[in-house]
RNA sequence: GGGCAAGUGGAGAAAUUGGUAAACUCGCUAGUCUUAGGAACUAGUGUCGCAAGACUUGUCGGUUCAAGUCCGACCUUGCCCA
């Protein structure tokens, strides 16, 4: 049998893709995207994972009638581009266009159904243009402010730091200690959205449970209330916020954060620079400040407890309260709060006990705590609120709060506003300048974009755009007066946050989008991108939406996507010489035993544990090269062969070979059957039995699809194979061999478009990319297998026709050689019968 | 600490959603063909047992004619939040 060219074909069909597109006319819209990449140098296995998920949903919907919008940009501002531009010295912008040259290639190999003349990048002025524009709208619309926010300071690249540039309190690059300092910075107002972002989230039927739980945990709604303490002696006043005001009689220290305004008095005493130094060790995040030890600092001051006479209660400075968080101030309640506990423990304050669990005697009630009861119960030691449930105590202590005039019901968020100044060159400009009477005006929208400037130094500290001699120096359109110009860059999560709008209208140039082609587009009907998604960029392409719509009244939805797919990740094996240092897979070699060895020189290597991939660890595995060895089909078909695309999957090249030989099997199946001789005695029920099971599996298939199910889709092919392949010698005629392999190579289309194509064009059909249509009632004439149960327990399987009687089966059944011998001489107390599934006798 | 997933052969997994547990792929074993095999094909492969059969889905219990699937408790792993 000639072996298959798997390039040549590939080469041929990706030439066609390349000038069709899954356009339908009269067919309804289905907008398919995938997360676009950045576009760091080359195509990993995440993003094969990713597009293929993505080309199988988009070919499917085409081939079944729909308008499929499938396209494809990149995503390329960000930090990845100034390193590289350091160590290459190669400006970002060449670097990152040559990467999205050769990225675009290799997604082409892949044989994508991509459109390309809708081709988006983010750096792109065309693009950012309008983003600035964007950010002037939400400007307008009181969505955007600046506000003092602490940052991680790099003292040495005098540059702010993410979160992850931060790597035990020291600066990524520079090993500097990170510094806390105050920085005026640009935000959206996101929290404005909170309550909208949070219901909405009711509406997403598409999107996976667990994103949805992971965005409502993020936004974090508590409901609370605002006390005001006053300070004992003194006519200041401490403003807290708890979401526990029924325990307020077990209230016995206030702790606040060291970033109080009541710190000022503190400021410069040794003890509080102390005790500021010992909480910044801890570092600055939530969670390390979770797993840091509870300390605090005695103010020596004391509050006036509000509803217990002469009761004073102590203030501390505590390491464990954030001041972006209520008001950076908290009333302790240790026996109720296990946060509490451990710092009333630690520095002997006293615990009160004011919620008792409901079948707790009196005598429990004095009984020392082990540790805080968070639970449910009922109040005791709290004067008007004994007896009360917790939920009752709540609502009673807020009113008379409010009654007294001190305090307020109040609802919290755990969102914050979104921070997106970078002080950064390669991001979008921010288009904001500076009048010289201190004002900050968004410059006139006639004058976008602001571009970057290209003679840039990126060698020097700090941020390229501040430093530029000339850049930032501007005239003020309106008044002919100078001005300077923002230099904060905007995150690029922005840049992500729209791009699925301009894909609508990629060359409009009146605006960021046209609003028809948007109403008809959007939502995207299927987005499909990796779980680490799941927050941050996800929510804030939910808030620019919302922004989006609260500017632009034309604007027909409010919610971006509508079903969402999660994608697990690629794994592989690590190795590691006897050095220590990591190795490629390709660097190593293996012997008969499953030793693992250098191929360098032979030294032993040591196998770790699969882990996703990545090249720290290098155990990486390059789709360009893989393609070239085994086909881009193969490839395709092994990464979604393997595992369900939600669940990681282990990229093994055992399985990609075992791809590439079956999809060898299937063209050889294909010529086998177009060189078939016509035959003569055609046994017409052998026939019928034949073209039903395909057209079940036609109907089983487009399910699974349907339903993401794309392992054991290919489990089913693998079935179908054999079955045809077995039956090439039965009395059926050449027609409906032909007639099979025309539906099943048109059901392996979205899974390998190049080896299907060409089979189907083989065999003569000239339209390729319709679904095969099935009869649903083929299933009333195929035969089912009824099992036989007695007692429980299988004792057979019978083959019989669909909606047969019981009679019929206990006939059958008694004639079983297998199933008789346990009904003999037997009484059959009782049966259960389920039709076409399932029979079970119960005997004495 | 809280929440959410998940736990099935040597490995990845499947199970029509309560109805034949282990489909399909890898790996392994044996065989056929071949100068050769990282080729192709055939057969076998959960455990115990010669067999009949019995047992088997992290552990223990429960509901049911019937449980991988539902309920309760526990153990382990992963993710998110603290």
């Amino acid at each position: 049998m000639e072996r298959v060219n798997f390039q040549a074909i590939e080469k041929k069909w990706q030439k066609k893709f390349s000038k069709s597109k899954l356009s339908n006319p009269n067919g309804q819209k289905y907008y398919c995207l995938e997360m676009f990449p950045y576009p760091s140098g080359k195509i990993h296995m995440g993003h094969v994972r990713n597009y293929t998920i993505g080309d199988v949903i988009a070919r499917f919907k085409y081939m079944n009638g729909y308008n499929v919008l499938h396209p494809m940009g990149w995503d390329s501002f960000g930090l990845p581009a100034e390193n590289a531009a350091r160590s290459n010295k190669l400006s970002p912008e060449k670097w990152t266009k040559e990467n999205i040259k050769v990225m675009k290639s290799q997604l082409n190999l892949l044989g994508l159904s991509i459109d390309w003349d809708l081709e988006i990048s983010t750096c792109d002025e065309n693009y950012y243009k309008h983003q600035q524009s964007l950010f002037i709208d939400f400007f307008n619309a009181g969505l955007v402010s600046k506000k003092e926010t602490y940052v991680n300071w790099d003292p040495v690249e005098k540059t702010v730091l993410a979160n992850e540039q931060v790597i035990n309190g020291k600066g990524w690059r520079s090993n500097a200690t990170v510094e806390r300092k105050k920085l005026s910075q640009w935000f959206f107002n996101i929290s404005k959205f909170s309550d909208e972002l949070l219901n909405d989230l009711e509406k997403l039927s598409g999107w996976p449970e667990k994103v949805k739980l992971m965005q409502k945990n993020w936004i974090g709604k508590s409901y609370g209330c605002e006390i005001i303490f006053k300070i004992h002696d003194s006519d200041n006043k401490i403003k807290i916020f708890t979401t526990r005001p029924d325990t307020i009689f077990g209230a016995t220290f206030i702790a606040l954060s060291i970033d109080h305004p009541l710190s000022e008095k503190f400021k410069n005493t040794s003890n509080f620079k102390k005790f500021k130094q010992e909480c910044s060790k801890a570092g600055t995040t939530e969670e390390a400040l979770a797993n840091a030890e509870k300390i605090g600092l005695d103010t020596g001051l004391f509050v006036v407890h509000p509803f217990i006479k002469d009761k004073k209660i102590p203030i501390f400075f505590a390491n464990f309260v954030l001041m972006d968080y209520g008001n950076g101030a908290i009333f302790g309640c240790p026996a109720h709060d296990q946060r509490d506990f451990e710092f009333a423990k630690k520095y002997k304050l006293e615990i009160i006990k004011v919620v008792s669990k409901k079948e707790e005697t009196n005598s429990d009630k004095t009984i020392n705590l082990k540790e805080a009861y968070v639970g449910p119960g009922n109040m005791i030691n709290s004067d008007f609120l004994n007896n009360y449930n917790v939920d009752e105590a709540k609502k009673i202590i807020i009113n008379k709060i409010e009654e007294l005039k001190i305090g307020n019901k109040k609802t919290l968020f755990r969102l914050k506003d979104w921070g997106i100044s970078r002080q950064r060159y390669w991001g979008c400009p921010i288009p904001m300048i500076y009048l010289e009477n201190g004002d900050c005006v968004p410059v006139s929208k006639d004058e976008l974009p602001i571009k970057l400037p290209k003679d840039i130094n990126l060698n020097t500290p700090g941020n390229p755009l501040e430093n530029h001699s000339k850049w930032k120096k501007t005239i003020d359109k309106k008044t002919g007066k100078p001005a300077i110009r923002e230099t904060d860059t905007l995150d690029t999560f922005v840049d992500s946050s729209w791009y699925f709008l301009r894909f609508c209208s990629p060359t409009f140039k009146d605006g960021a989008f046209e609003n028809k082609k948007v109403n008809y587009w959007m939502p995207v009907d299927q987005y499909i991108g990796g779980i680490e998604h799941a927050i941050l960029h996800l929510l804030y392409s939910r808030f620019f939406m919302k922004a989006i719509k609260s500017c632009n009244n034309e604007i027909n939805f409010s919610e971006p996507f509508k079903n969402l797919f999660t994608q697990g990740m690629v794994c592989h094996e690590t190795y590691k010489d006897n050095e220590g240092n990591w190795l490629y897979p390709s660097e190593i070699t293996k012997d008969e035993n499953k030793n693992f060895f250098k191929k360098k020189d032979n030294s032993k290597v040591t196998v770790g544990p699969s882990e996703s991939m990545s090249k720290s660890k290098k155990n990486t595995v390059d789709p360009e090269m893989m393609i070239k060895m085994y086909g881009a089909d193969a490839v395709r078909w092994f990464i979604l062969s393997d595992s369900p695309p939600e669940k990681d999957v282990q990229w093994s090249d055992t399985g990609v070979v075992a791809a590439n030989k079956f999809l060898q099997r299937i063209w050889n199946l294909n010529q086998n059957i177009i060189n078939l001789k016509d035959k003569k005695d055609i046994d017409e029920k052998k026939k019928k039995n034949f073209v039903n099971k395909i057209d079940l599996y036609v109907l089983r298939i487009t399910e699974l699809i349907d339903n993401f199910q794309f392992n054991v889709a290919i489990a089913n092919f693998y079935e179908i194979y054999k079955f045809i392949n077995n039956s090439l010698d039965e009395p059926i005629d050449k027609k409906e061999f032909i007639n099979s392999l025309e539906k099943i190579m048109r059901l392996m289309l979205p899974f390998i478009p190049h080896l299907a194509s060409e089979c189907l064009e083989a065999s003569g059909f000239k339209t390729l990319n319709i679904w095969p249509k099935v009869e649903k009632n083929i299933l009333d004439d195929l035969e089912i297998n009824l099992v036989i149960q007695i007692n429980g327990k299988t004792r057979g399987v019978l083959k019989m026709g669909r909606n047969v009687t019981e009679n019929e089966i206990k006939k059958a059944a008694f004639k079983d050689i297998k199933i008789k011998k346990y009904l003999e001489n037997k009484e059959i107390i009782k049966t259960f019968y389920v039709k076409n599934k399932i029979i079970n006798y119960i005997i004495k």
